[in-house]
DNA sequence: CCAGGCACGCGTACGTGTACGCAACATGTG
DNA sequence: CACATGTTGCGTACACGTACGCGTGCCTGG
């Protein structure tokens, strides 16, 4: 009765090997999904057909969907997160890196997900944070202050990239009133990005020359 | 083949009166439901059920959940966005105004999702916005400035919101890697979130004394 | 008065994530 | 070899949001 019931396509088991099934495999199908298509078209359905095997299948491996989807969007981070330019040129490295990062969030909505929906300790996450770090140190920064800068610039580009993102992604919804569409939509332009970090940066600056100041007597104390 | 179905408790009529079901009714509801018990338990099928119809004819009057969500948020910040200090202290308006959508948003995590999902206008968010900018243009600065002060200090609002409440919500997962935790955390704290927003009332002051210079020659120019 | 149109409430059905627990297999132990 | 024990794939089932379209009742123009 219920017309075509020639789906799937197994002849005589219907299980699938032992061998089958890890969750590397897994997560490089999510990957692919993800890549071409988006989020949206990642269904744990839609993976589990596409790998051959039932839907529950891959809760062995995997705890819920947005376990799965923290791995996917660090292993995309990996590709685009790196900045081009020096790293002895620390206001424009660090500004690359987090348009980069603005960039991706904004691009992908599965990645601004999972920035929103907890801490991202991910491995490349980690590995971002302590080059970041590193360079403000460099910079002249003591931990503390570069902490506090990481963290400052951290929480300003996911916030600007949440709020871009939900602009673009309601254009032509609403007439809105007046020309209060183009002011608010102007609000999150990459041009205003850059200009709101250039705020950020002129006090990370200031913050690291004070350091300096006060560390020049004693530059190889008890740092941590 | 499934099982019990005795379900629907109805005797003899099926179908609700006619009069029954209004927009205002349906949004009543599902205010209540996010106070007590918050955005999880309100669900289309649960709004209904209490309502005492069926899910599906709800969406005579709302298009989707989000459009419901955004009305039942639009009520809800209606309470508590409004400063305690006087509109002539412009810091402490401002900031307090701040904070307060700041605790809302994190307290509530249906406003959040609101809030990132699209721009906001509706007609308490509209009125806030209009009563921001007025304070902020009896502070000393025109129409421009005013607007992209706003709109500094709204993204910087939301986007600390959304990483505070990340952080918070996601207490007791993994132990991380050593004190990185704790350092994360401080990230997101509200002591942060005021000290983030004093440098940018820095900003917009100097921004207002440099415009009130200009604008002192023509002070009553055409400043609607 | 009544015929037509239309607003309304709803039944059915689909695709989603995933809790629960069983069955088939591998491997270790007597 | 027989059996216990752990591992892995999966079947069933549930609650969710909601697309589609049907029947029922109201109201209004002729």
């Amino acid at each position: 009765m219920p017309a075509a019931r020639a789906k799937t396509e197994v002849p005589a088991n219907s299980r699938a090997q032992w061998g089958t099934l890890s969750r590397s495999q897994i997560v490089a199908a999510a990957t692919k999904a993800v890549r071409g298509g988006g989020y949206e078209t990642m269904t744990i359905r839609s993976l589990a057909a596409q790998i051959g095997v039932s839907p529950m299948s891959l809760y062995r491996y995997v705890r819920d969907k947005d376990d799965l989807l923290d791995e996917v969007v660090d292993a995309l981070l990996d590709e685009v997160w790196r900045p081009a330019a020096s790293e002895d040129e620390w206001r424009a490295w660090i500004a690359e890196a987090a348009d980069n990062l603005r960039r991706f969030l904004v691009r992908e909505p599965a990645a601004l997900r999972v920035y929103l929906v907890h801490p991202v300790v991910s491995k490349v996450a980690l590995e971002r944070m302590e080059a970041m770090l590193g360079v403000l140190g460099r910079a002249g920064l003591g931990n503390e202050a570069a902490l506090s800068a990481y963290g400052a610039i951290h929480t300003y580009t996911i916030g600007f990239a949440a709020f871009e993102a939900s602009r673009s992604r309601s254009v032509g919804s609403e007439p809105l009133a007046g020309d209060l569409a183009g002011r608010l939509a102007s609000f999150s332009s990459p041009r205003q990005f850059g200009e709101g970090l250039v705020y950020l940066l002129d006090g990370v600056s200031q913050a690291a020359e004070k350091s300096a100041g006060r560390l020049s007597k004693a530059s190889n104390a008890g740092q941590r």
